[in-house]
DNA sequence: ATCGCCAGTGATATCGATAACAATCGCCTG
DNA sequence: CAGGCGATTGTTATCGATATCACTGGCGAT
């Protein structure tokens, strides 16, 4: 930079104003200056800029898994809205694990993000200690915490399951089975199931038929394997509801296989819209909810937290309920 | 750390040292070191470290779009190899586009990672000039350029699409057609496209029946817009060769919705071997290339050339060709 | 006994930018 | 015309760690 600064005859201070957003520079002063940096390839570190300002421009972002579109979208629409202020994401995947969470907590924190975004509620006793005294917005995303941290965006799952058991049951489903992970490590899966138990118990409907397999992520093998225990288990079963619409199609493919029809033999629904369920044949019945949109409000809050920092004011913790849709399609 | 130091009655260089995984610390003082972090909730700060060791400890990793499971694949490859070297990966999406990986070159070498991995060998000749400039190892991934700027790990799409029609050739069909997009940007679609071409005119086999379709990445939609196209305008082709699964998926659940057999009245195959191709009905005939080594891989020969930097020692531009095969399924 | 080496530790300078405040200039207001 | 204000630029200190070199004490070899 002081070589920039000589070549365009100013001072390192004025170099650096020339190269920020809202640098009071004159026209005629940073016209020079650009064209020093251009002749010179000269590229602004921000690693030592963020050490004198305090501000990393960084913003920490922890999903379960990047390999999954509907976080892919999300992590996209925080980018989206974060970039236009000049900010980046520093993204992470736990893999749907706490542990590896607060690991990654850990090594975010090291970086000294500006904001962080956790995907999900659940969180060690030491990660949640780290989110709290690092003094940086939190965002927790694609849930309703109990006891927030900070400021929150996501929905009920559980309320979102129980919904799409109650629409399958006005179509005449009756004996309707459920297929999720069988582990607890993804909460969001644990609470779909627990709006699907909801539901069944709301309505009177005969209860057990619930299938557990394999670690969350559930694949669509996994989901074409269950369905096959589902319906030798419980013949009688009319209906099943997927942890995920992956696991949804690959039941229904499975049953093509085996030339059960879908819906005719057994409806099957999904959760989350992920592309495949839209142009699937049968096209599959789920849970929309707007992934992008969870990730621009989510990057919006933290922005506004940041701003609000800025200015000396209190932010005060937001909790924004995004909505659910169940849609109904021809799997059901 | 000057805290965490008085504490442990040492000085902060020591704290320091006791911190890094090479520390030459006594064991009595490391613990003491570590007891005296954990009462004080300490977390170290890189963005300080990155600027006096001039080692930020990221590696840049540009990918056309993270909501694309191959890509996915590699990131995480990358990600796994690196970080047990304590490295981090900076993540960034071109959007398929070479104007906007310029930029992303750009605010990639702000934050002065030690290695980039940049996907394709494709560039805007300031982005070239830019990570020459760099002085830091550079990775190319998923192409085999003309003219590398580093290291390469890849295959040849062009290749690969062309022993994919061979293959079809084989197996008794001779009116193949092509369905990729409508753009260049994507330039492994378009080397695609290219090796089907060159496979076409080398078999002898009637030209010209390509179907462009829409901007990348191609999806569901578009495979199956574009399926319908083509049998309409050519209605004697028997095989489409689709630029990638997803199109493949979604011309194969066009057809059935439509009630044309897959492969009875057209065989079709896909490129990628995404989730959806090993489970769909019919399973889809595809190219695949193990994503996840493309990654382990490029991981590993960036971490040699970081390690040769360290050393000293002059590193080589090493070009790794990952191996792809064609899986006939049954959709052809 | 002396020397040299090594493990462990500390003192100091430094990485490359920016915050905060100061200085200068021109122009406007009363 | 004095005072003051805003726009522009410079000076100096500083952010929080680590590189580098220096120092100490113990121990084995000669």
């Amino acid at each position: 930079m002081a070589e920039v600064a000589a070549r365009a005859g100013v001072s390192t201070m004025t170099v650096s104003r020339a190269l920020k957003r809202d640098g009071a520079v004159s026209e005629e002063t940073r016209r020079r200056i650009l064209a020093a940096v251009e002749e010179l390839g000269y590229v602004l570190d921000l690693s030592a800029g963020a050490l004198s300002s305090k501000r990393t421009g960084f913003v920490a972002v922890l999903v379960p898994s990047i390999n999954n579109s509907n976080f892919a979208d999300t992590a996209r629409g925080i980018t989206e809205v974060i970039e236009d202020q000049g900010l980046q994401v520093l993204l992470g995947a736990t893999d749907y694990d706490i542990e590896k969470e607060e690991h990654l907590v850990q090594t975010m924190l090291t970086r000294r993000p500006d904001g962080i975004i956790v995907t999900d509620g659940r969180h060690t006793p030491r990660a949640r200690r780290m989110l709290q005294a690092a003094g940086i917005p939190v965002v927790e995303i694609w849930d309703l915490p109990a006891e927030p941290i900070d400021h929150v965006v996501g929905f009920s799952n559980a309320e979102a399951s129980r919904a799409l058991v109650r629409r399958l049951y006005q179509k005449g489903y009756r004996k309707i089975g459920f297929i999720g992970g069988a582990s607890r490590r993804d909460s969001r899966g644990a609470d779909r199931r627990l709006g699907y138990l909801r539901a069944i118990e709301e309505l009177g409907l005969p209860v057990g038929r619930t299938i557990a397999f394999g670690d969350p992520p559930i694949s669509m093998e996994q989901g074409g394997q269950a369905i096959v225990h589902l319906i030798e288990q419980w013949p009688d079963v009319d209906a099943a509801v997927c942890v995920s619409d992956l696991s949804a199609f690959g039941a229904i493919m499975e049953c093509h296989r085996r030339g059960w029809a879908v819906p005719g033999r057994i409806g099957i629904a999904g959760f989350g819209d992920f592309e495949v369920s839209r142009w699937a044949w049968p096209r599959i019945t789920t849970v929309a909810v707007n992934c992008r949109t969870i990730g621009l409000e989510a990057g919006r809050i933290l922005l506004g937290a940041l701003d609000d920092v800025q200015r000396k004011r209190t932010p005060m913790p937001a909790t924004l309920i995004v909505p659910f849709e169940v849609i109904e399609r021809e799997s059901t």
